[in-house]
RNA sequence: GCGCCCGUAGCUCAGCCCGGAUUAGAGCGGCAGGGUCCUAACCUGUAGGUCGUAGGUUCAAAUCCUAUCGGGCGCACCA
C-alpha cells in the first residue's frame, strides 16, 4: 500500500522515493486517514505553505486504488479503497504463508553473531539469558531478510577464574559430586575461592600452568569444560536455541602469540608496568592490555584473534557481538585495535549491547558473590504456573501438559525480555516472568489458539467471496497485517527485537477487538473472515518466530 | 574525577534514532461493567502524567543542543 503513494507522489515531487517513503505515517487518529503524507520538507524545497502544497497534490493525484485523498492542515491523508486492501493484503499472505514478512534485502550477504557465551563452570543465569534470547531473535530477523548467518556460542573457558577453580577443586572438590552435578559443584568451589583471598595468587599461577600445557591442569580443564558443555546443551534444547558453531576463548590460546608478534610488527605494543598494552589514550580510550605482567594473556588478546580468526574464516560482512553494555569500553578499544593493525573489515565489527537485569536493590548480580538465578529455576517455576492455568480448563496426560506448560513458560520468559528496549536495564522480578495477562508472551499465544480454534470449527468449505463492507474493525486489522514486513525491516535496521514484540502485541489486541465484536462463523461474511482469521493467525506465528517463540494450537 | 546508559501514570515499560495533526500510549494494580454466543490467559468503560529540573534551538520539543540533579555500569593485569 505504501508503495501506491510512494510512487503517486514521486510523480509529482521533487524529493527521492526512499525519502519519501521514510516520510509516509500513519495518522494518529484513524478518522484522518490510513497513510499521512507530511509536506514539512516540500514547503522547504519549494518555499511555500505546508498547507497549499497539501491542496495542491491533493488534486493531482487520482486512483481507484483509494476511497479517498484529503489534505488537512499540512497533512495529505490517504484512505484505501478498503476492498483493494483487503484483497491485496489476505491473497499475499496466503501466498507466502510462512515466507511473508521475509525480504531478499541480504541476500549473498554473511552476518556472524557471537551471542549467549556463557562462562563455563558457572550456573547459566539471567545475564547469559539476555544475550541468548536478544542475539537468537536478531539472527532470526536477519535471516528472514536473507541474510546467511552464523550463530557461533563463544564460551568463556579461559581465563584466571579456571585457575582459581582448579585450586579450589583441589581443596574442596568431589569428584562424584562433579559427575553429577557438574556446574552447581564447580560454581559453590568458585564462589568459596573468592571468598578468600588467599588463594587469588595460587588461582593466577594455575591458569598460568594452564597456558603453558602442565599435563594436571590441561586434564582438570578439559574435565570442566565438557562437563559444563554437556549442561549447557541440555538447557539450550529446551530453550529451542541452536548454534551454528561452539567454540571458546580457549580456541584461540595457540593463536595468540602470533597476535602479539603481528602488534609488535604493526607498532603497536608499548610496554608498560611489566605488562604490554596497546595505548589508545589519544582516542580517550585508555590503555588496551594485551599481556600481563605473568606472561599470561586476557580477553582482549583472545577477542582480537577470534575476530582476525573469523573474518579468515567466514568473510562477514557484519560482526556482531550481542554482549551487555558493560562491556561497551572492551569492544570500542579492540575494534580500534583492529582498525590500527589495518583491518578495514574491523569497522563492520558491531557491539549489539544490552542493559542488565538488576537485583531488587537495583544493583548487578555478581555471580562471584554467589547471588545469582539460575535459568532452571525461572523455567521451571514458570511452567508450574502455567499447568496450573492449563488444568482449570482441560485434562490432559501428563506427558503433554508438561510440554505444553514449557512453551508457555518460554513464550513468557522470552517476550517477557524482548518487549523492552534492549538498551533499558531492568529490575528482575520472578513474578513480572510469571505473569500471564496483559502485554505478555502467553496472552499472544492464547490469542493464536483462539483463532485457530475458529479455523478448526468452521465447516464450511470457503467460498469465493464478493466484498460489501468491511468494518472498521477489520480494516484496522488487516492495515496492522499489511505493515509487517516494514516492521521487520525497522527492527533490523536498529537491532531491535522489541519492535517485533510490540507488533505482535499490537496485532493480537486488534485481533480480540475483531473477535469480541464481529461472529466469524455463522456470519454472512463467514469465508472473507475465516480468511481474514486465518491471515492473522499466520502473522502472529511468523512474529513469534522472529522472538524465537513457539505458537501451539490449543491452550 | 572521566566516559557510557537510563530517568515518561502508584508499579513495570513503549514512544526518542528520523521534532509536527490543540486528546503523550500500553500492561499491571484501583474503581465500574460484560458468560444460553467461535477458548473470560479475553473484552468494555473510568480515574491516574507540569514526559527528572532549568535554559536554548525551532513556526512546532517527551523527541535535538547545553547545564544540572538522581540511578545504573565501566575506567590496566577479571571476563
Amino acid at each position: 500500500m505504501k508503495e501506491l503513494i510512494v510512487n503517486q507522489l514521486s510523480k509529482i515531487t521533487s524529493i527521492s522515493k526512499s525519502e519519501i517513503e521514510r516520510l509516509i505515517e500513519v495518522p494518529p487518529n484513524p478518522e484522518l486517514g490510513d497513510y499521512a503524507f507530511p509536506c514539512f520538507s516540500l514547503a522547504k524545497i519549494l518555499k511555500k505553505n505546508p498547507v497549499e502544497i497539501a491542496k495542491d497534490i491533493s488534486k493531482k493525484i487520482v486512483s481507484d486504488k483509494f476511497e479517498k485523498i484529503e489534505a488537512k492542515g499540512p497533512y495529505l491523508n490517504f484512505f484505501v479503497n478498503r476492498n483493494f486492501l483487503a484483497l491485496e493484503t489476505l491473497s499475499k499472505i496466503k501466498k507466502e504463508k510462512n515466507k511473508y514478512g521475509s525480504s531478499k534485502t541480504g541476500k549473498g550477504k554473511k552476518i556472524v553473531i557471537e551471542m549467549s557465551s556463557p562462562n563455563i563452570a558457572k550456573p547459566f543465569g539471567i545475564g547469559h539469558l539476555r544475550s541468548t534470547i536478544i542475539g537468537n531473535s536478531i539472527a532470526n530477523i536477519s535471516s528472514s531478510l536473507g541474510f546467511k548467518v552464523i550463530k557461533i556460542n563463544y564460551l568463556g573457558d579461559w581465563g584466571t577464574p579456571f585457575g582459581k577453580i582448579m585450586v579450589g577443586y583441589k581443596r574442596f572438590g568431589n569428584y562424584n559430586k562433579l559427575r553429577k552435578d557438574s556446574i552447581k559443584h564447580l560454581y559453590e568451589i568458585y564462589v568459596k575461592v573468592s571468598k578468600d583471598k588467599s588463594m587469588e595468587e595460587e588461582g593466577r599461577q594455575w591458569f598460568k600452568k594452564l597456558e603453558e600445557g602442565d599435563k594436571e591442569a590441561v586434564h582438570l580443564w578439559k574435565q570442566f569444560r565438557e562437563l559444563s558443555v554437556k549442561e549447557f546443551k541440555k538447557l539450550y534444547k529446551i530453550l529451542n536455541i541452536n548454534f551454528d558453531v561452539y567454540s571458546g576463548e580457549s580456541e584461540y590460546k595457540n593463536k595468540m602469540s602470533a597476535t602479539i608478534e603481528e602488534l609488535k610488527e604493526k607498532n603497536l605494543l608499548k610496554e608498560s608496568e611489566g605488562a604490554l598494552v596497546v595505548n589508545l589514550e589519544e582516542y580517550g580510550l585508555g590503555v588496551c592490555l594485551i599481556k600481563k605482567s605473568d606472561g599470561a594473556t586476557l580477553y582482549a588478546t583472545r577477542d582480537i584473534s577470534a575476530a582476525i580468526d573469523r573474518y579468515k574464516r567466514y568473510k562477514f560482512d557484519k560482526l556482531i557481538y550481542e554482549v551487555g553494555q558493560e562491556q561497551k569500553l572492551h569492544f570500542k578499544q579492540f575494534f580500534k585495535v583492529l582498525e590500527l593493525m589495518g583491518y578495514g573489515w574491523g569497522k563492520n565489527c558491531i557491539h549489539v549491547d544490552h542493559g542488565l537485569y538488576l537485583d531488587k536493590d537495583g544493583k548487578k548480580f555478581a555471580t562471584r558473590h554467589g547471588k545469582t538465578i539460575f535459568m532452571e529455576d525461572i523455567i521451571n517455576e514458570t511452567k508450574e504456573l502455567a499447568k496450573k492455568e492449563i488444568q482449570k480448563r482441560e485434562k490432559l496426560s501428563a506427558k503433554e501438559l508438561d510440554s505444553r506448560a514449557l512453551k508457555i513458560a518460554l513464550a513468557a520468559i522470552f517476550y517477557g525480555d524482548l518487549k523492552n528496549h534492549r538498551s533499558s536495564d531492568m529490575i528482575f522480578d520472578i513474578d513480572r516472568f510469571v505473569a500471564f495477562e496483559g502485554n505478555t508472551g502467553p496472552y499472544i499465544l492464547y490469542t493464536y489458539a483462539r483463532a485457530k480454534s475458529i479455523l478448526r470449527k468452521a465447516k464450511n468449505q470457503p467460498k469465493k467471496y464478493t466484498l460489501s463492507n468491511i468494518e472498521d474493525k477489520e480494516k484496522s486489522l488487516i492495515l496492522k497485517l499489511e505493515s509487517f514486513q516494514a516492521v521487520v525491516q525497522q527492527a533490523y535496521e536498529s537491532l531491535s527485537p522489541n519492535i517485533i514484540a510490540n507488533y505482535s502485541y499490537t496485532l493480537a489486541q486488534l485481533f480480540n477487538e475483531f473477535y469480541h465484536s464481529l461472529p466469524v462463523i455463522g456470519s454472512d461474511q463467514e469465508s472473507f473472515r475465516l480468511d481474514l482469521v486465518d491471515a492473522t493467525s499466520q502473522v502472529l506465528k511468523n512474529s513469534l518466530a522472529l522472538l524465537g517463540i513457539e505458537t501451539i494450537e490449543k491452550m
